[in-house]
DNA sequence: TGCTTTTATGATTAATTGTTCATATATTAA
DNA sequence: TTAATATATGAACAATTAATCATAAAAGCA
């Protein structure tokens, strides 16, 4: 168990910021989903998909419940998505750091 | 070289997400700091300190100069410091739900 | 009942990560 | 120049992570 503040932090950053969870995260935008429809979407191996999501349960970040013989997933939390989109715009801030040294105006 | 999206939004992301360098990242917010006062603070060796430092760095996250005999380290974009605060809305939110279950009004 | 669908997990493996120690490099001071 | 200070890096190692295959478990359907 993590006591730690930063730990925590740490924890959940490290949870979501893998390239495959953030795929996942990014298709639970838009509501809840079962892993049957997930791994299908996201190319990924059924086995691989448990195990993220296992992990995402295991953070919090993700929800789940049984609905018949699927799993449904879902964000309980929206600000997961805050925190995406601030990546997002620190990621434009890079590239548009690198267009003003190189001097380019548009494009 | 990363060339995909959700690549580059994990890179940011684990970049920041290790508890050593939340505190850093959180240190760096009062300002630039060289190595020297930033390893003593957190109590981490300077071979250690010196990789997360270089991580950070080839991620773009935080930037550094030369001033004499030290080198300096500040984080140009301070997105970085929205997305901490956003992690920690998260723990608060999970830490609130738990309360909620628990039926603990006060404490 | 047996069969199919859906999800979870044990075992294994490759790859990555974080850390430390020793050493190298660079800069300033004596 | 030599010594002291500050940072970076090679080598080594332990620990963690992600992925895959095979299999188990649970639920619904024929």
């Amino acid at each position: 168990m993590k006591s730690d503040l930063a730990e925590l932090k740490g924890e959940i950053l490290t949870a979501i910021g893998h390239p495959n969870r953030i795929r996942i995260l990014e298709l639970l935008k838009g509501g809840p989903k079962c892993a049957c429809e997930i791994a299908p979407a996201l190319h990924l191996e059924q086995s691989n998909l448990s195990r993220h999501m296992k992990l995402l349960i295991q953070t919090g970040i993700v929800h789940n419940w049984k609905d018949g013989k699927r799993v449904m997933y879902e964000i309980p939390d929206k600000n997961v998505f805050g925190i995406l989109d601030k990546v997002s715009l620190i990621l434009k801030n890079m590239v548009k750091d690198r267009m003003e040294v190189l001097e380019i105006e548009n494009f």
